[in-house]
DNA sequence: TTGTTATTTGGCATAATAACCAAATATGTA
DNA sequence: TACATATTTGGTTATTATGCCAAATAACAA
C-alpha cells in the first residue's frame, strides 16, 4: 500500500470514527429532521453540556455538520446528509446478527 | 431517550466503530472483490500477523465478515456487502472538506 | 457596568484501543 | 511422532477517547 493510499484510508476512517459513537450517531439522526441548537441537545439527553459541545465539535471537525451562531445560541445542521444512508445498512447488519443469534437458540 | 433506544444506538455505533479504522476499512474494501485468506492480508500490509488477526476478529464480532476454516487457512468474506455503500458518502464528505480547504486558500 | 444565559475550552481521571511479542492451538506433512 | 505452517490468544505498553468539573468567552439584558 502506498503512503497516499494509506492517507486516504486514514481520512475515510476518521469520518466513520466521528459517527461511531452512540451519542454522535444519535445527534446526526436528530439533525436529519432539521437544524438544532446546542441547547436542544442538552435538553434531550442526560450528559454534561460540555460533553455535548465536544461531541458536536468532533462531528464538525470531520466535516459532517456545520454550525451557525445566532445570538447566544449555536445551531448545527448536517452538511452532508448522505451520512444517514449508512443507517439502513447498519440496521441490516444488526438484523443479520439478530437472526444468527436466534438460530443458535433453536 | 429510553434505555431501549440507547441500546440501539450503542449497537449501531459498534458496527460503525468496527469499520472506523484504516486497516479494517481497507480489509473490508479488499473483501468486496471476493473472499481472502488471512495469509493474503499478511502479505499485503506491513503489520504483525497477530494484529491482522485481531482486526479481522473485530469485523467478525461486529457481524460484518464471516470466516471459514479450510485446512490450515482461514478465509474471510463480507457477510453484509452493503457496508461498502458507505464509501461513496464518506468520499463525498472528504470532497466537501477538500473544497472548503481550497476556498480558504483563495 | 453587572449579571445571566449559552457555549466552548482546559484539565484531569479513567476507560478503551492498538500494536507488538511470545505462547498456544490447529492442521497437514515427513 | 516430530515438524512446519497458519492463525488465534494472552500479556504489556503506549496512545487515544470519554466524561466530568471548573474556568473562559460571547451575547444579550438590567
Amino acid at each position: 500500500m502506498t503512503s497516499k493510499e494509506k492517507n486516504l484510508y486514514e481520512a475515510k476512517a476518521k469520518v466513520l470514527k466521528a459517527l461511531a459513537h452512540p451519542t454522535r450517531l444519535w445527534m446526526a439522526e436528530q439533525l436529519s429532521v432539521g437544524e438544532m441548537c446546542v441547547c436542544e441537545f442538552v435538553d434531550q439527553i442526560d450528559v454534561d453540556f460540555s460533553t455535548i459541545s465536544k461531541h458536536l465539535s468532533v462531528l464538525k471537525q470531520a466535516g459532517i455538520v456545520e454550525d451557525d451562531k445566532r445570538g447566544k445560541q449555536v445551531w448545527y445542521k448536517l452538511k452532508v446528509p448522505c451520512v444517514l444512508n449508512f443507517m439502513s445498512c447498519v440496521e441490516a447488519v444488526l438484523a443479520s446478527n439478530a437472526k444468527e443469534q436466534a438460530e443458535l437458540l433453536k
